[in-house]
DNA sequence: GGAATCTATTTGATCGATCAAATAGTTTCT
DNA sequence: AGAAACTATTTGATCGATCAAATAGATTCC
């Protein structure tokens, strides 16, 4: 096997020097029209590719993102990110970027994990999943002036006005919202809501998606709401625990929503009435089982994060504080409503 | 921020030469202890990390193997490929490899993925999945004398005895023979098989566990067998349709196994008798469900493709033919046994 | 004692690309 | 016509590491 060709086989062939091949790649603008042909034929025929890491080296920059491969949570809400990840590796080559893996076992060994790659120029910055208030990786990030966005929001102080880094996030209040209204307009006034437990801001998010939604129509009290809401940790078990606490103490149920498809999947289990369950995150298990579910559309947060990575700040935010350039992207999630066909386990063939 | 030292900065640091410092990191060996001792101090003093595209771009290797993230199939069985990828970066960290990922359209598109990544010097080497017979990757692969390792044997010719690459595969007739066997011994005389159509290797694997089992045993005919089997292409709707179907052709059934954890989901919606039902590759929804599934046991293929792409062939077989190293491994995967306890729908609270 | 052998460490060259500055080649302006 | 300003292209240096070969220092052997 022949070796590679480089930047100087394929200026000797084109009759030009390396640094016009380079141009060419790099900056075709400023090569005249005939001298860019020449290049880019000798390029193809000799079937050159740049050699990855000789151009970082050079550069210093990898066009490479970092992303932590979650550990597996219970399955079915950890395909969301298993899903956001495919969607990112999608755009990301689109716009020429790679994404580089990496796994840890706590917080203070990713921000190892983080340095390692920062440090040995693997990648340009980082994408941030499941990040939670006073999370110590962004904290760090910041301080050391790596690029990065996130995938959620800073819950916490400042949010959306100043916030200290970059970040996408879904509106799980709109998400929960729509569904609620939804479940209005197909006649339902008892609308019961299964949620998490309060230090989430997710949870929270979705609970108030809900909530307003309840209050904006006008027909439940206080005290219907508090009735028709149960709080619990993620879980089939735990979903369908609380569907028959809700069951017990509302009675008659017209429609329950779920803060995901988990909670919603074991909802679906004590639910002989039939009543309409609406999950979150439209998971394949929704997919399966027929269950409306609030859709996360990762493949527009894909595309905001490396917007922001790549746009004007560069994944870092106290780079130009002038800027009138969004810190932040809200991506509005889409309600997959669906029949639930395939449930009916009482009747047979 | 200062700017990242070197090995020249370590050397000054520690009074010594920069390919002493380089030595002590690749070869320790070859350094005198109390020299080594002192490096590694100054080493972590000033925080040096080396710069891996330096390092690449000499050592012409990145230690660093691609992967293609799939599209998303049905999202069910998906997740196993997902399960996978989690296993493979985890064992990867734990060998100093990193995991890239790309994505491709086509077959076609597939190589010329490959050959960019290749060419770029970005990997060393390649895993593929989802392999099917006269795949053009393999074959183009092998000419161009890229390390890879395929996850599935390359069904065809002579898979075991002379391979034309290093593979990793799940032993899918000992999964089925095994769940079989467990359902038998759990008194079970006619064990129904949902499978696959037949131009699928994998599919026709499983099958003949179960077939096999079920003639070692001795208690059925061939024509029993014949009406305990039903053969579909992959999905919810149609395990519910083939568990029907087998309900009315057989009457009553003892057991039911099928090729994939989608068919056992189907199945269990058509199943008002709770025929225990195993699936295959003990999804999150088996585990959310409560259903019996076969494991495939990802960390250990992930441990076995990293093997052969690191071990003496380093991922090519036309290197060493004379070696006695196996070039393939084949994994016993796990029956996971659980009770269907998420299942009674029909029962209030 | 001096050549031969081995060990530990150093020096110069190199991987393949891009950056920064220098050099031709053109056009514009006075 | 000749200086100034631009455009297109080339040359030398460099990114940070490792390889290959050279050097010094210690040991062994006859």
């Amino acid at each position: 096997m022949a070796a590679l060709p480089t930047v100087t086989d394929v200026a000797l062939a084109a009759g030009v020097s390396r640094q016009t091949v380079s141009n060419v790649m790099n900056s075709p603008g400023i090569v005249r029209a005939d001298t860019r042909e020449r290049v880019e034929a000798a390029i193809a025929q000799l079937g050159y590719r740049p050699h990855a890491s000789a151009r970082r080296l050079r550069t210093r920059r990898s066009s490479t993102i970092g992303i932590r491969l979650d550990p597996m949570i219970d399955g079915i809400s950890g395909s969301v990110l298993d899903r956001f990840l495919h969607a990112l590796t999608e755009q990301a080559d689109k716009r020429g970027l790679r994404v580089l893996l990496f796994t840890a076992t706590s917080p203070e060994d990713e921000i190892t994990q983080l340095q390692r790659l920062n440090d040995g120029a693997d990648v340009d910055g980082f994408v941030l999943t499941s990040t939670f208030a006073g999370d110590p990786r962004t904290k760090w990030l910041i301080e050391n002036g790596i690029s990065f966005v996130t995938f959620g929001r800073p819950w916490g102080s400042n949010d959306m006005d100043d916030p200290q880094h970059l970040w996408v996030d879904v509106d799980g209040w709109a998400g929960l919202h729509q569904a609620t209204r939804a479940a209005q307009e197909a006649g339902a006034r008892r609308v019961g809501y299964i949620g998490w437990p309060s230090p989430s801001g997710t949870g929270e998010d979705r609970r108030r998606g809900w909530r307003d939604a309840m209050l904006e129509r006008g027909d439940v009290s206080e005290d219907d709401l508090a009735a028709l809401e149960v709080v619990t940790v993620d879980g089939v078990a735990e979903g369908t625990a609380a569907m028959q606490q809700l069951r017990r103490t509302v009675g008659i149920l017209d429609a329950v929503l779920c803060a995901s498809d988990s909670l919603a999947l074991g909802a679906m289990i004590a639910n002989p009435d039939r009543v309409p369950v609406t999950g979150y995150d439209n998971t394949p298990i929704a997919a399966a089982i027929g269950l409306s579910s609030v859709d996360q559309s990762v493949e527009e947060v894909a595309a905001g994060v490396l917007d922001l990575l790549t746009g004007e700040f560069n994944g870092r935010v106290h780079g130009s504080p002038e800027s009138l350039e969004p810190r932040h992207r809200m991506v509005k999630p889409r309600l997959v409503l669906r029949e639930f066909a395939a449930i009916p386990m009482d009747e047979s063939a």
